[in-house]
RNA sequence: GUGGGUAUAGCGUAGUUGGUUAACGCGUCAGUUUGUGGCACUGAAGACCAUCGGUUCGAAUCCGAUUACCCACCCCA
C-alpha cells in the first residue's frame, strides 16, 4: 500500500481495462480529421521555451505560471508543450509546408503539460486532439473546422453539448473595444474584486469572465465586443453565422467567450458540457490570423481547435456512450501433458500466422483452470489436447457460446478447417452450410 | 497559490458511545473423485486500518501534525 514511488501528481495511468476508451476516441478523431482532408503532423513533446512565450503570450497564465521548463546542459531552455498549436505552426514553417499551396490542414493527438492544481477534468498531463488550418481567411474555413469538431463529438455519441461562438475582432477593432471597456470598468473601480482590478490594466476582457457575483453583475452592463467590430470582422462573423445555420449547426453567440491564449483573433468558439464538473469545455479554438507571421512566416490567416481527450472520455462515461470493445480471443488451446503442450504451441503458430488471436496455457494449470481462463478471456472457441488427440491426430473444437463440439483434424489443413468454422460462426451459420 | 472533503486487503465498502483473532461483496487461487468453462458450494491467500506523534490500562475508532487523493476558486482542453 505504501508504495515507494507514486505517479506524479496530476498524471494518470491508462490501464488495460481502460485502453479501449482511448482507442475509441483516437479512432474517431483520426478518421473524422482524415475525412475532412487533414493529415497528421507529429512534433516533439518539448520545444524551445521561446516558442510558447512568443505564441501563447508572455502575460498569459499558461506561460507565466504553468509551464514545465528545464534548462538543459548549456543554457538552452526547453518546455514541455502546454498546447499543440505553437509546435504545429513552428513545424509547418520549419519544414516549408506553407510553400506547398493553401490550404494546409493538419491534425495531431498529443500529450500536453501544464502545472496547475488538478481537479475534475483537469490534469497536469493531459491529451489533446487538435487540428490546424492555414492559408484561408474565408468564413467557410471557420465553419468547416467547427463542423469537424461537432462531427467528432457526435460520433463519440455525446449529447447536450452546447456550442458557443464569439468574435474578438482583429487587433485594430480590439484596441477600440479595450478603450471602451476600460472606461466602463473604471467607473466601477471601487466595487471590482482584487483580481479584476489587476485585469483592468492587463486585459480588461478577462473581467467579463469573472465569477464573482459583484463583477459579473457589473459585467452585464459592459460594452460588448460585437458592437466594436470593424467592418471586415463584422462581415466575417455574420457570414460564419449564416453558414453554420445553413449547415444545421446550432450555436449560441456568447460575448463572454474570451480565450486565454493571446494568439486568437476574430472567431473563437467552445463546445461545453455541464455534466463533468467545473471544467466543462470539451473543445475550444478559433482563428489566429497573426500567429504565423509572429513566428517568422509570411502573413497567413489560420485557425484551429483542440479537444481534451480526457474530458471527452469522462463525458462519454457520464452519458453511457459506447466504446469500441477489444477483440476477443478466437481460440484457447488447452493441454494436458508435455507432448500436448508442444502441439499447442505448434498449432498456435499456424493459427496466428492466419491472423487469429490465440492463447494457450503458459502457467502450467490443470484442465479445469485452463477452461476457466478460456471463459474469462471470452474465447470464442476452445480445444483440449491430450495424449489421445496426439495419437489420433484429431480433436474436438468447442464453440464456447453454444457448447457445440466439432471434430477437427490436427494435420496440414487444420488452420483452414478452423478458419471455415470460425467464419461460419461469425455469420451465425452452421459450419456445414459453407 | 487560496479554500473544503476524504484516507480500512487488488477494487468497492462495514466497523455502532474507544475494549481482546478488523468484517462483507467483487476479484485472485485451489478444491467439490474419473479429460472440458459459465451456476452453486467449500476453502485459501491477501490489510503494519495513509504516515508520525499525543490522550488512555487499552485506539481503525478521540486529538494534533504531515502526506496523498478528490472537489471548488483561478485558468483552460
Amino acid at each position: 500500500m505504501a508504495l515507494l514511488v507514486q505517479r506524479p501528481k496530476g498524471t494518470q495511468d491508462v490501464t488495460p481495462k481502460e485502453s479501449c476508451k482511448w482507442h475509441t476516441v483516437e479512432q474517431i478523431t483520426r478518421q473524422t480529421a482524415e475525412q475532412y482532408g487533414f493529415s497528421e503532423i507529429r512534433t516533439p513533446v518539448f520545444e524551445d521555451t521561446g516558442l510558447f512565450v512568443r505564441s501563447v503570450g508572455d502575460t498569459t497564465d499558461v506561460v507565466q505560471k504553468e509551464m514545465y521548463s528545464v534548462t538543459a546542459k548549456g543554457d538552452a531552455s526547453f518546455t514541455l508543450k502546454p498546447e499543440g498549436t505553437a509546435g504545429a505552426v513552428r513545424a509547418m514553417l520549419e519544414n516549408g509546408l506553407m510553400n506547398e499551396g493553401f490550404p494546409q490542414k493538419v491534425y495531431y493527438i498529443t500529450p500536453c503539460f501544464r502545472h496547475e492544481k488538478p481537479q475534475a477534468g483537469r490534469l497536469r498531463e493531459f491529451h489533446q486532439f487538435g487540428v490546424e488550418m492555414f492559408g484561408t481567411a474565408s468564413p467557410y474555413a471557420d465553419a468547416d473546422v467547427i463542423s469537424l469538431a461537432k462531427t467528432v463529438l457526435d460520433r463519440a455519441g455525446l449529447k447536450n453539448i452546447e456550442l458557443f461562438i464569439n468574435s474578438i475582432g482583429c487587433p485594430a477593432c480590439r484596441a477600440e473595444y479595450h478603450k471602451a471597456l476600460k472606461e466602463y470598468f473604471e467607473s466601477y473601480k471601487g466595487d471590482l474584486c482584487e483580481t479584476c482590478l489587476s485585469r483592468l490594466e492587463k486585459n480588461p476582457m478577462r473581467i467579463l469572465d469573472c465569477k464573482s457575483p459583484v463583477c459579473s453583475k457589473i459585467a452585464e452592463g459592459a460594452p460588448v465586443i460585437l458592437d466594436y467590430l470593424c467592418e471586415d470582422c463584422k462581415n466575417h462573423f455574420e457570414s460564419l453565422k449564416d453558414i453554420l445555420s445553413s449547415m444545421g449547426i446550432a450555436f449560441t453567440v456568447n460575448p463572454k467567450i474570451v480565450r486565454g491564449l493571446d494568439y486568437y483573433t476574430r472567431t473563437v468558439f467552445e463546445f461545453v458540457t455541464t455534466e463533468i464538473g467545473a471544467q466543462g469545455t470539451v473543445c475550444g479554438g478559433g482563428r489566429y490570423d497573426g500567429l504565423v507571421q509572429q513566428l517568422g512566416g509570411q502573413p497567413t490567416p489560420a485557425l484551429g481547435f483542440a479537444a481534451g481527450l480526457e474530458r471527452l472520455i469522462i463525458t462519454m462515461e457520464k452519458q453511457g456512450c459506447e466504446f469500441i470493445a477489444p477483440e476477443p480471443c478466437d481460440i484457447y488451446l488447452a493441454s494436458m501433458g508435455d507432448a500436448a503442450q508442444k502441439k499447442c504451441v505448434e498449432l498456435a503458430v499456424m493459427l496466428r500466422d492466419e491472423g487469429f488471436k490465440v492463447e494457450y496455457d503458459i502457467v502450467g494449470r490443470g484442465l479445469k483452470a485452463q477452461m476457466k481462463y478460456a471463459d474469462k478471456i471470452n474465447a470464442k472457441f476452445s480445444m483440449v489436447l491430450g495424449d489421445n488427440e496426439i495419437e489420433s491426430g484429431s480433436a474436438k473444437l468447442k464453440n464456447m457460446k453454444t457448447g457445440e463440439q466439432t471434430e477437427i483434424s490436427l494435420g496440414e489443413g487444420f488452420a483452414d478447417a478452423f478458419s471455415d468454422i470460425a467464419v461460419a460462426d461469425m455469420f451465425n451459420l452452421k459450419s456445414d452450410t459453407l
